[in-house]
DNA sequence: CTTGACCCCGTACTCAGATACGGAGTCTAT
DNA sequence: ATAGACTCCGTATCTGAGTACGGGGTCAAG
């Protein structure tokens, strides 16, 4: 009975030390998210030490991908919580989210746009002015 | 001959005071971005208080504004600082910018996407899963 | 059964980006 | 000439996001 121990591991499970090298965050940092509860910290067995899940290598890579998206890991906290609520909670938070997301997106192409046209200007120092156009308008008035 | 004293302003020149209310910062923000090198103080004179040129307000929107695009103050500092560099050095400046800039919005369009996709899904509860599309999504295996 | 590598956990430190504080000086109005 | 508002400036404190440290426990190999 005891003895089924088939070859399918349920889930691979880390040490916290190879947990964080394959999410490729150290060991400190994986304290520091479940300190502020950003992933769970498994129960402590009375022997030995604690194991993680496969799954919060990804959670972590989420956690990472996102901030460097510009989420604080409040915010990053907040989608990752959305299991705790229900669906039309998780829709409302997500559509915001979006929203926000398109609004740095806009911001971002703004000045993108604006920086490809002084870069162009620069090549073909227009107007021959000695100023360069790059310097003029970033130190200058922007808007 | 000493009184010749136009009605143009050649200026406007304020203290930190109105500075700081007219960049929407505060004053000790102000101080901090002095004191770091991103804008300049302006002497003190011997009598009264420093005065702001009104382009100093401009400068501070700019760094406020390059900010919630994600940019730190130091690589803030590095873009205002195109003016001690030669027009080439600030085209290769401006262009590295740009791209960091282009490889944002398109990570930003990426996950708009997928949260796109999964709002979509969870409108119409898709296949009848008891759990909601964006949560489950979210909670586990982000990519 | 010891040694080296790793885990546990609490506390301290770091760095960026501010914000606050407090005593002094200055300016403006009344 | 005095009050109230503002400036000056140095120092301290705060928040977010970690990183470092140190004294212990555990584990696996030789």
């Amino acid at each position: 009975m005891t003895t089924n121990s088939p070859a399918i591991r349920p889930e691979p499970e880390l040490t916290i030390g190879r947990l964080a090298r394959s999410a490729g965050v150290n060991v400190e940092t994986v304290r520091y998210y479940q300190r502020i509860g950003l992933i769970d910290e498994p129960a402590k067995p009375a022997q030995g030490y604690r194991r993680y899940p496969g799954s919060v290598v990804e959670r972590i890579r989420f956690i990472k991908r996102a901030q460097e998206l510009g989420f604080s890991l409040a915010e990053i906290g907040e989608l990752l919580s959305l299991n705790d609520g229900d669906c039309d909670k998780a829709r409302t938070i997500a559509e915001h989210k979006n929203e926000v997301i398109q609004q740095r997106i806009d911001s971002l192409s703004a000045i993108r746009r604006e920086l490809a046209k002084l870069i162009k200007a620069c090549r073909k120092n227009t107007t021959g002015q000695e100023r360069c156009a790059i310097i003029a308008t970033l130190t200058k008035s922007r808007r």
